[in-house]
DNA sequence: TTCTCAAATAGACAATTATCTATATATTTG
DNA sequence: CAAATATATAGATAATTGTCTATTTGAGAA
């Protein structure tokens, strides 16, 4: 999987994706919770999710007629890190990240 | 100066943005200098540095007919980090960034 | 098998956005 | 002041994207 940081930016640039990967920081929701929990249609939260799929930010899991989605930190950890390895590579910041990568 | 992590995203999320954010990354170059290194035109330019700069994500210098701008690399480091701790909590990387915050 | 429910996909439509050309603004030079 | 240069802004257009309704797919349950 590629980590291309556009295709990263893009996945985050949006309000209802951010909202949907909120949701599932940290814990397994199906496509229906999180369609009760957002002011959004069914097949809207699937095309979001759809989108965070094709961007590896999240781990789903088919579970007879449900399908549960986690949000993928490791992937948010990788890709930040290497905008800021980019974009920020004199901060202090940027220091700490390398060398927690580096351990 | 807000950190809305969306409109962050939105700012990083186009490949002709990203290209001017290496460019001006660790030097202060011209919009004309930038025009130069790309394929676009200047407008095209001056567009996209006028969404960096409402992002909070450039410097700009004015010295006589020219501007120049150079990458805020504190603000991607703090957007990053930021991002790393709403998506991303519970891995090592976001633990070194909040350290490093802390010192 | 047929019905029901969960999720994905298709297609339409509207909003946003990336790019261009043309023009305006502002600064320096002759 | 007039000309030249650098950048920003305005407006047009095409591409992308977010959302919806309608439909399809697939997995249990009756």
């Amino acid at each position: 999987m590629k980590a291309d940081p556009v295709l990263f930016a893009k996945a985050l640039a949006d309000e209802t994706r951010q909202k949907i990967m909120n949701l599932v920081c940290c814990r397994w929701l199906s496509v229906n919770e999180i369609v009760e929990k957002l002011k959004v249609t069914q097949p809207t939260v699937s095309h979001h999710l759809a989108i965070l799929r094709e961007a590896d930010l999240v781990h789903m899991r088919e579970e007879g007629k449900q399908t549960f989605y986690s949000l993928n930190q490791n992937r948010v950890a990788s890709c930040c890190g290497q905008l800021m390895i980019r974009f920020a590579p004199e901060t202090e910041t940027t220091e700490a990240v390398k060398k927690s990568v580096e351990v």
